[in-house]
DNA sequence: TGTACATCAGTGAACGCGCGTTCACTGATGTAC
DNA sequence: TGTACATCAGTGAACGCGCGTTCACTGATGTAC
């Protein structure tokens, strides 16, 4: 297959040893090609592989197949969803302070890879045969729930939230931060968003039922 | 092209002058598969002549190309929410009934095609040239939300809640709706969802601010 | 220091597939005379 | 009542495309002697 480029446009050989280098950039163009289609599918060995600015066999090397790509965008992507969620909750203290630390962290990171998270939830395996193949990303999804409801269960707990079904309202929190996340991609560019923040903050404080200085 | 298909799976012929109702079947064939796969790019011409019994070029005889099918199918969906959206909301005086029926009544079509509501959301069309080439899906969005802004108000101006930014208040209840209706098709089977109808009530007397008999 | 050789990163041609779309056509059915 | 004919719903072959994947290979680079 020619790639058709000249060989200015032809990537370097990597030196000896250091082969799997090419791999971070296969990682890297698929992420950037699925960061401007949104789609999934866009993401081909053969677009790849004229990204990298090598021949698509070359793909082989490293991964078996294309669906392994994804997968692993998708693994990187939750991976790094959930660090970021932790690392923002381990800078505060006080249950509210940790929940709405959290709930930032969520909506920043699908603010600023809108259509990665997109397909954080459309993967096709999560879809087509959910409950058997993937038991993992089914694991981590119910972890970082049970993040939010220990953090209102922490809230309740020093009557800083009036919550007393706190799996419920933790599920209405995930359900607002999902519906946030996912329409930050789908709307218009010219949609009058009210500040993010301040949306952010008072959907959460009335779902989670907090009272106190944030509370409208 | 041969369609494989026996002369017993072969579609009749439609008889003279009523040709148009394969186009019918074609929209409803085109319907099945998207709700089967939830992939807009899973409806294919010969998907669907296959899945009608036809071959594919006879489609050309009702629709231009393949993606006039895929812009029938969501124009009928938002077709279809709004006009079930209007028909709950006019069961109902009183502006907080009003605005309860409308979102059960938006969240009932969510899960009972979750996705088809998906790809109303997710069209190549709305999400790469939005602005431009969808105004008419554009002001069909931004009537819809102005049904809930007028229903908050209302609600507001009777005392019923205490919103303040009605605008805010009904974008908060949109991004809940919106996140409902998308996880429904995106959690996984055994995911333990709290009651439907409680969530979503919950849900929108805290982010509409309402008072009174529902409010918890 | 020079050279034969093993290793390794990557290539290029080829395969079969399903796709959208075009084209010239067929054959049943209703209608005009 | 019979027949020629226009209409119309649909067919089948063919095109060029991009795809995933396979296969045998190439040529630079480091290493053993």
């Amino acid at each position: 297959m020619n790639t058709g480029l000249t060989p200015a446009e032809r990537r370097q050989r990597n030196p000896r040893g250091e082969g799997s280098r090419l791999r971070q950039d296969i990682l890297e163009a698929a992420s950037r090609i699925l960061e401007a289609t949104g789609s999934e599918q866009a993401v081909t060995l053969r677009a790849v592989a004229r990204a990298v600015g090598i021949s698509a066999p070359s793909i082989y090397a490293h991964f078996p197949d294309r669906e392994a790509i994804v997968d692993q965008l998708v693994a990187g992507g939750f991976a790094e969803l959930t660090a970021g969620l932790l690392a923002a909750m381990s800078a505060y203290d006080r249950p509210a302070d940790r929940l709405l630390a959290a709930c930032r962290s969520y909506l920043r990171y699908a603010a600023e890879h809108p259509r990665r998270y997109r397909i954080l939830f459309h993967h096709p395996d999560l879809r087509d045969h959910r409950q058997d193949i993937d038991p993992a990303a089914n694991a981590q999804g119910a972890a970082a729930l049970n993040v939010l409801v220990q953090a209102i269960a922490g809230c309740a707990q020093t009557g800083l939230s009036a919550s007393r079904d706190h799996f419920a309202d933790a599920v209405a929190v995930w359900v607002a931060l999902h519906g946030f996340a996912t329409l930050l991609a789908e709307t218009a560019q010219d949609f009058p968003w009210p500040d993010h923040d301040q949306l952010l903050t008072a959907m959460v404080v009335r779902l989670a039922q907090l009272a106190g200085p944030e509370a409208t």
